[in-house]
RNA sequence: ACCCGGAUGGCGAAAUGGUAGACGCGGGGGACUUAAAAUCCCCUGAUCGCGAGGUCGUGCGGGUUCGAGUCCCGCUCCGGGUACCA
């Protein structure tokens, strides 16, 4: 038989042990009340999966793991919790796609997600979980509408929905493809139906100046910025000719109103009825049908202009001309006020509708190098920059920007027109006729109206039924069962009826990290002094698809909060970081691609420490990375010469100068990095330091390596527990703290100091640290290697100290 | 179309305006071994040269600077997000 190396390091062995030891020493559990420092450290919660944890997840919880655990070996008590977004659309699909319930599934899911989370080690407080399906949880998610309730937040209207014919049942946006139904692919319909809202829309511009102080990924906050997109103009009023009703529009460009030849609503539009005459009705009532038959999706990705004429007119209030009314698909209800002038000479979608309706194109606005008839070249002058106001009556010659407000004061004074501000962000629809979410806890009651459930008959349960895929009625599954939804009025006693539509997913998430402190509480949602004490979250990392939907409700719920007296801050994340995407080699991963990346195996066969150090390996943590199979072999290898050292480290004489120099530069660093989520330079480090300790198969002495098993521990948690029991120690290494760098040790003696001559370089000098300009040049001067590119006497000395030389000859 | 990112060896990637390519993968050579694996050491951008050494080189074209991968102007391509937003 072959000798083996002594003790080799194998973390199969390695690994669940440390990770029975955290569990059963409470490692991981928060000091949750009374905490010196605490630190509240979240990722975010992911949805269960039947698949189980895709290698995303592990990358975002890796990297929110080592940050977690770098701010405990820094000193604070951190608190990183986990739990599951178990209620939703995607769960329930794959119920239905299995022929299996969700009650049942999400369990199984659940443990499955467990039992990987704990394999790859993180340091998680599971005594605080949370899972949004559970009545304990989605009582209070309950809780949370009824506070928006209270506070006026919570209201009900018609709105549009997805509708498949053949399915009858409603889609939600993704389950649309290309405008069919992703089932059966038939096109899909517009439905109407009452939903709840929240107005979220009030609270746009809190939402939106926020963003300047948050300490949050700028892809991010760019993101939220543009998703409310804020947008400076006027509501412009035209009167509407032989009627007494008048229109409102909303123009960013006032100063184009002189061109604009005819006003355009949405089908949607309240006055369209109304103002529609008589020889036009059949038309109008043929294209209203049409649109309503579209689907969402294609109805804003069509961009054929298509609509129709009311037969009205409008009085421009700057011409006093009349102009046609129509109805076209182009203009939204949801934006603006539904009804837009259109101003064909100076808007590129005004200008295919008046092309292909051949209505009047006027141009009020010339270029540096154009006239008022300068003629349109085929497009619309969109332009702006330096434009000039032509066919503008009193107006001409001004400039656009000036025009914007002089144009729309004029208007102001004969009462046609007022500066607002307009928000792109509209209220959060929250109903979803669905069956897996938490109910929403209203009662319709004949006499008493829609009444909110009181707080004391929550939760209102959700109904373990049998049926739960949506029917023809286009109304929530729960509406088949009378025995459920037939309830007595909490005002007024009589037989009223339950609300059975359930709430967005994202109401669910949209509150979590308010639960973790105090998820063991089942008389209050959060407990007062815990949320004092945990909140907001000091550092929140997760993906940026999340850039907007869930970030914007928790902001926007923490803000209701805060304004109903529940809590006293109302931003919930001080710091968000966005971790990039990972990909494999070179292309995205997907399952019809079969490159998904199992985590179970590649566990299994290098260790969780060696797959977790190498998906932050792959490449800076905010930008994702491509994962080659190949990789993963250097750093195990790394933790094999950690583990090697550990053990040969010997005790006897004194450390090496020159190692020590290079341990204190590489403490500095790897603490730099981690702090700024730069792991993988972080782990370069320690490599190249490994690279040094272990030079030529030289035996380490226990002071150089000691510190390094400090230093990985966040990244490798389960060998770093293990190095340290092997040096002596007794506890884990999460308490023993940051190794101390002493920053003396952090310079030389002597330093290189590069040469060049004309900029280019020739060559290095070494220099005493602190050496003067004159001793490099004399230096350089004396390296006949240098010495023969300066031909010269130097007409220009450019010297960084310690760093650079540059002659200009 | 708009808003963000990004483009650097065979590959993943490093570089406060100051030696481009750290670290790792892959490849080549060597040591150890009967042999292989593992481990350890050295080499590895292109090109010219026997060599010392030279020249070129960070998507493209300009500019600023003693000095540009990095800053400025104008493009190209790729990735992500939003999208008839008036």
């Amino acid at each position: 038989m072959e000798e083996t190396p002594p003790n080799p390091y194998t973390p199969s062995v390695v690994e669940p042990k440390w990770q029975q030891r955290w569990t059963e020493r409470g490692t991981n559990t928060a000091t949750l009340d009374n905490p010196k420092r605490p630190f509240y450290a979240l990722m975010m919660f992911p949805y269960p999966s039947a698949e189980g944890l895709h290698v995303g997840n592990l990358f975002a919880f890796t990297g929110s793991d080592i940050s977690a655990r770098f701010h405990r070996l820094m000193g604070h008590d951190v608190f990183q919790p986990l739990g599951f977004d178990a209620f939703g659309i995607h769960s329930e699909n794959y119920a239905l796609k299995v022929g299996a319930h969700p009650m049942e599934l999400t369990p199984k899911n659940v443990a499955n997600f467990t039992r990987q989370l704990g394999r790859a080690g993180f340091m998680v407080d599971w005594n605080q979980k949370v899972d949004t399906s559970r009545p304990d949880y989605y009582k209070w998610t309950q809780w949370v509408f009824l506070q928006l309730h209270k506070q006026g937040l919570a209201y009900k209207k018609a709105a549009a929905v997805n509708w498949c014919p053949t399915d009858k049942t409603v889609l939600a946006n993704e389950q649309v493809e290309g405008g069919l139904c992703e089932r059966c692919g038939t096109p899909v319909e517009q439905r109407f139906l009452e939903q709840w809202f929240f107005r979220i829309s009030d609270y746009a511009p809190r939402l939106l100046n926020n963003l300047e102080w948050l300490d949050w990924s700028n892809v991010t906050r760019q993101a939220q910025r543009n998703w409310i997109g804020k947008s400076e103009g006027a509501h412009v009023t035209f009167d509407v000719q032989g009627h007494g009703e008048r229109l409102t529009v909303f123009t960013t460009r006032a100063d184009t109103i002189f061109g604009a030849t005819y006003l355009v609503l949405a089908p949607e539009h309240p006055l369209v009825n109304t103002l529609t005459t008589d020889a036009q009705k059949s038309a109008v009532a043929a294209y209203v049908e049409q649109t309503t038959k579209q689907d969402l999706i294609s109805r804003k990705s069509t961009r054929e202009k298509t609509g129709v004429f009311t037969g009205a007119h409008a009085i421009n209030p700057a011409t006093k001309q009349p102009v046609p009314i129509w109805i076209a698909d182009y203009v939204l209800m949801e934006y603006g006020t539904g009804a837009i002038m259109a101003v064909p000479g100076h808007d590129e979608r005004d200008f295919e509708f008046a092309q292909v309706f051949a209505l009047p194109i006027v141009r009020v606005v010339a270029g540096a190098d154009q006239q008022a008839d300068t003629p349109f070249d085929g497009a619309a002058f969109t332009d702006d920059e330096g434009g000039r106001l032509v066919n503008s009556a009193q107006f001409d010659g001004m400039s656009v920007t000036d025009a914007k407000r002089e144009v729309t004061t004029w208007l102001n004074t004969q009462r046609h027109a007022e500066a607002v501000t307009n928000y792109r962000l509209h209220d959060w629809c929250i109903s979803r006729q669905r069956y897996w979410g938490p109910p929403i806890p209203i009662i319709y009651c004949d006499d008493c109206g829609a009444v909110p459930v009181p707080e004391s008959q929550l939760p209102v349960e959700l109904p373990n039924i049998p049926d739960f895929k949506p029917d023809d009625s286009g109304i929530s599954p729960l509406a088949r069962h009378e025995e459920w939804y037939r309830t007595p009025c909490p005002t007024c006693g009589k037989s009223a009826r339950r609300e059975t539509d359930v709430s967005d997913t994202f109401l669910d998430s949209a509150w979590y990290f308010l639960r973790y402190p105090s998820a063991t509480r089942d008389d209050v949602p959060f407990d007062a002094a815990r949320t004092k004490t945990w909140l907001p979250v000091n550092s929140y990392i997760g993906g940026n698809e999340h850039a907007v939907l869930h970030l914007l409700y928790s902001r926007f719920i923490t803000m209701v909060l805060k304004d109903g007296g529940h809590i006293d801050f109302e931003e919930p994340f001080t710091r968000f970081r966005a971790h990039g995407m990972i990909i494999r080699e070179g292309a995205k991963m997907s399952k019809s691609k079969g490159n998904v990346i199992n985590p179970d195996q590649y566990m299994e066969e290098w260790g969780a420490d060696a797959f977790r150090m190498y998906l932050m390996f792959l490449g800076p943590y905010e930008e994702g990375g491509d994962f080659r199979d190949q990789g993963i072999s250097g750093v195990r290898r790394f933790l094999d010469r950690l583990w090697a050292s550990v053990r040969d480290a010997t005790t006897e004489g004194a450390a090496d100068d020159e190692v020590l120099r290079k341990l204190h530069r590489t403490i500095k660093k790897v603490g730099d990095d981690t702090a700024n989520l730069a792991y993988n330079t972080a782990i370069a480090a320690m490599m190249e330091y490994i690279n040094v300790v272990r030079r030529g198969e030289r035996a380490p002495h226990r002071d150089e390596v000691l510190p390094l098993v400090q230093l990985v521990a966040a990244y490798a948690p389960h060998l770093a527990e293990e190095c340290w029991e092997a040096l002596g120690h007794t506890g884990s290494v999460f308490d023993a703290g940051w190794p101390a760098f002493d920053a003396s040790k952090l310079v030389d003696d002597a330093v290189d100091i590069v040469v060049q001559v004309n900029g280019k370089t020739r060559g290095k000098v070494r220099a005493a640290t602190g050496a003067g300009q004159e001793d490099a040049v004399a230096l350089a001067m004396a390296d006949s290697g240098i010495a023969k590119f300066v031909t010269d006497t130097p007409r220009k000395i450019v010297f960084v100290p310690g760093r650079l030389l540059n002659l200009v000859v």
